[in-house]
DNA sequence: GCGCATGGTTAGCGGCGTTAGGTTACCGTC
DNA sequence: GACGGTAACCTAACGCCGCTAACCATGCGC
């Protein structure tokens, strides 16, 4: 785990230290489940190489972390995708609330780098990571806008478009599961209970016709 | 700001410089808006000391930290009693949502270190500080009590108790709040809307009658 | 007036992110 | 096949950080 030995690159091959980097800070922020100890330096030590070395392939800490979090967002959209299967549009939200609180529990580091860090990011970037359609939020977006396409949400929410909803059900999921991870120490009741209501609480608020 | 004179504390007094580094603390945080420029160099400096003297009242940083916590954490019950008028819970309740998040607005940094910092306090200390009747979790305990004795909550969610109920609405408002914290940079649409949509849909969902 | 707890100080340890500048090995070129 | 250029990585060091050890001064109680 501290230094494997390593045989330099090859003149084109630099970015395959990089990968090994991205994937030591990674297991580094499984392993200690701790956004600090992922230290430039541990990192470093962890792939076998001296800490400047780093920044030949991250200009800073924070854009290795961004890059973390760029992997953790994408293997976070698929854990979402697997559970969006066919059906309709009430089930599918259903189905990715649990999943979203499901993986911040499973990722708890991940999920606070992604969602509770802040990165200071353009506007502009932050539509190109979060409204792309592979994106989880670009998931989101997809299902709030059948949901309003199926015409049974309440009227005043669909005029408000499927940005608002989606964040709507975005606060709701994202709250409870923040809190969990923030908050592992809290005298916390039974968690798929609160899942549960959460989730079919708001798809009930969604609903115009209460079924 | 950085070092007015200091004229040493008389023998019962140390409690004085105590207080002034709390408010150092917090005077570096809201400044600053940044939990990293809260340095125990940078306090002692404010107050016009040196490091070490911070440790004679403070066994670490995190103890300090966590002291402006409880100091935010009573502050911040105080802004929810503030809007906590009489009348009917759901009315208390919404009232209650909204000044949330707008305390979490006015006070990022202080919101951030109470409710997205991980303090690994036992849940015997967690048990103190947030089920006490003066705290703000205790007034949003209270309101769901009153919620669940009012017989207007829908059953299933009457028998799990004022605790389960309390996270809920806690949960739904604290992730708009924390979303709007974390990603100041995100392309918000109207927070108000986003406000108002949570806090009445939180409420639709627990009333068992949909007036 | 003396002892001693209280409320500070200075000096320093190890770790952090980061930078400057040097070294090594590869690769295309002549 | 020697050679210059450059990509890849190194050593050394700066200025921060949290924190500790050890020392000093003040002023109260006796």
């Amino acid at each position: 785990m501290t230094a494997p030995p390593r045989t330099r690159s090859r003149r084109g091959e630099g970015d395959r230290l990089r990968e090994e980097i991205l994937l030591a800070a990674e297991s580094l922020l499984i392993e200690t489940a701790s956004q600090d100890a992922v230290s430039i330096r541990a990192v470093a030590e962890a792939v076998g190489v001296t800490a400047p070395s780093i920044y030949r392939h991250f200009v800073d800490k924070d854009m290795l972390l961004l890059e973390v979090c760029r992997h953790s967002f994408a293997r976070f959209a698929d854990a979402l995708g697997e559970v969006l299967h066919d059906g309709p549009p009430e089930d599918r939200l259903d189905a990715l609330g649990r999943a979203y609180v499901r993986y911040a529990l499973d990722f708890p580091e991940h999920y606070r780098i992604m969602f509770m860090a802040r990165f200071e990011l353009s506007a502009q970037e932050y539509a190109e990571e979060m409204v792309s359609d592979e994106s989880s939020f670009g998931l989101l977006l997809r299902v709030t806008s059948e949901l309003i396409d199926s015409g049974r949400l309440r009227p005043e929410l669909a005029t408000r478009g499927p940005l608002h909803v989606g964040i709507l059900f975005w606060s709701t999921v994202h709250g409870l599961a923040s809190l969990l991870v923030a908050k592992p120490g809290l005298p916390w009741p039974d968690r798929d209970l609160l899942v549960d209501d959460l989730v079919t609480g708001a798809l009930r608020s969604f609903r115009a016709d209460p079924a």
